[in-house]
DNA sequence: CACCATTTAAAACAGCTGTTTAACTCTGGC
DNA sequence: GCCAGAGTTAAACAGCTGTTTTAAATGGTG
């Protein structure tokens, strides 16, 4: 077996563990013996778990943040003034189909995503912030610039508003989407969320309180 | 030591070590020692360490279901319509001062149910939908019928919508005031966040797209 | 073919986990 | 004043945790 399938052997089933059941939950020799490897290769290739969790974040979100900071240049050249919808549009999309295309699951991306935000893990947060803040804070000025009537505070907390929404959503997307299926018959679809959340998002950062 | 004494104790040490940590990352030994009591008192008194979960949680949720549904028999009482910030308001303002009235600390309340949803406890999650679920369902009752011309299936998307960014927000929010106060000096208070949340949330809600 | 660094393997490490046991202390009722 | 039962205590339990060690195997390069 060679290093690199060793490592993305790793990776792939610390990934989806990880998803199931939390990062304190999931033991390493849980990961290795699902990834039919041995033990001591998890600290031989990463060092430590924490590195394992930290290489696991960075394989969604380098592809992730990249897609996105090209749409977004792609959004710029147009020409076109930037629209609340669109600049939403683009992130969702960008998260869907950029991720899928690269053979990642995106509905796995959002409960890390979402893990990430609630789970205990200084080191993960502080990690995230200094590998990827720059294009959290790319996005989140053109949104900004976006509702010139907002003010800055204001838009800062509807943004944690507008996030929670997203993640929390979509990180409980099965779960939801069970329940709605049992009550209504209703099949729906992580696009079709996604369709509700851009019109339902934008709402919520565009209001104007009188 | 009376034996209210040793159950509260270990109730209060509970509750904020899980808040501060999780579940899974706070140790039996770490509640016990900094309640000042015996290690075999949790399972003397609760059972289990998952017993104990769920007591910090009824400790809770039992007073603040309580106050919601008084709150809302009286907006019912009072034969004016309902109306969705009306509801919204309800919610928020038993959340923060009807525990807060009770000794009971709300942004704690806020992490302790962003956990809930978040860390992988099913039977946690067993417990709050069968001690709770009818007080939600009839809040969530009440929301739709206040929205009437949202379908049910847009309706029960944008009320996960509602929850994840409430629950979201307010289970980090000091995190977030933190960052706020860094970058703009703004002091802002809990009261006020919800207050920002009304109206927001409520344009969720309501927005009709076309 | 032989060399050597890289990679894998099994085993042991110390430490922590939730839970249980058995002995002990205390208190309320007779 | 005594005794049953509730409450507390320290100790031990078995099992799991992340990590390290030591040795064997592997695979590309001279």
């Amino acid at each position: 077996m060679s290093q690199t399938d060793t490592v993305s052997r790793i990776l792939d089933a610390a990934e989806v563990l990880f998803a199931e059941r939390g990062f304190t939950e999931t033991s390493l020799r849980t990961i290795t013996s699902t990834a039919g490897v041995n033990l001591a290769a998890v600290n031989y290739h990463f060092g430590s778990k924490k590195e394992l969790i930290q290489a696991v974040f960075e394989r969604f979100l380098t592809p992730f943040t990249g897609a996105l900071e090209a749409e977004l240049d792609r959004r710029i050249a147009s020409g076109q003034p930037l629209r609340v919808e669109g600049l939403l549009e683009s992130l969702y999309r960008v998260g869907l189909g950029g991720l899928r295309a690269r053979g990642l699951d995106p509905q796995r991306f959002m409960r890390l995503l979402g893990l990430a935000y609630t789970q205990f893990q200084g080191h993960l947060r502080r990690f995230i912030v200094s590998r990827y803040g720059e294009s959290y804070r790319r996005f989140a000025g053109l949104l900004a610039e976006a509702l010139p009537g907002v003010d800055p505070v204001t838009f800062y907390w509807r943004l944690y508003f507008m996030l929670g929404a997203t993640i929390f959503t979509l990180s409980s997307y099965d779960a939801i989407e069970a329940i709605l299926k049992e009550d209504f018959g209703a099949q729906s679809s992580l696009s079709e969320t996604l369709e509700r959340l851009v019109p339902a998002a934008s709402a919520m950062l565009k209001v104007e309180v009188g």
